[in-house]
DNA sequence: CTTTTGACGCGTA
DNA sequence: CTACGCGCCAAAA
């Protein structure tokens, strides 16, 4: 069976509390100096697609105790547009050791976060 | 109830 | 590297 079918009884189970609540979840589950991309938050949640995951976090309220400053894009680039809260963004990572190469972006092969699963290093 | 919108990802040219 | 389009689905107005 395919995974969406269990996905899809979720949804359709009431079990869907609110796409945001559970991608909330798993980025709070983010470790410092670790990054992950929208997708793959969105897989982790599961049943959510990464726009859910923009979505949500857009949506976010500045105090919702999330730390979103370590959701990247696929690129391993800062999202924000500028004014969102990008450069705010960039200081944060920085100050948890994420390094930004000259383009602005971060190395995923060194700072992606593998999941609640998988250990640190 | 309907319509708009949106922090993305990925394939293809 | 850039540019374009499609998919994906929920929340807010």
């Amino acid at each position: 069976m395919r995974r969406k079918d269990a996905e899809l009884r979720s949804r359709k189970s009431g079990r869907a509390q609110g796409a945001h609540e559970r991608i909330r979840s798993v980025v709070r589950l983010i470790p410092e100096g670790r990054v992950v991309t929208y997708g793959q938050v969105a897989e982790i949640a599961g049943g959510v697609t990464p726009r859910m995951v923009g979505y949500a976090m857009a949506s976010l309220r500045p105090s919702s105790g999330v730390p979103w400053h370590r959701v990247v894009n696929a690129s391993g680039e800062i999202s924000l547009p500028s004014g969102a809260g990008a450069e705010e963004q960039r200081a944060m990572l920085e100050s948890e050791g994420i390094v930004f190469d000259e383009k602005g972006r971060i190395d995923l092969e060194k700072f992606r976060w593998s999941g609640p699963g998988a250990s640190s290093s």
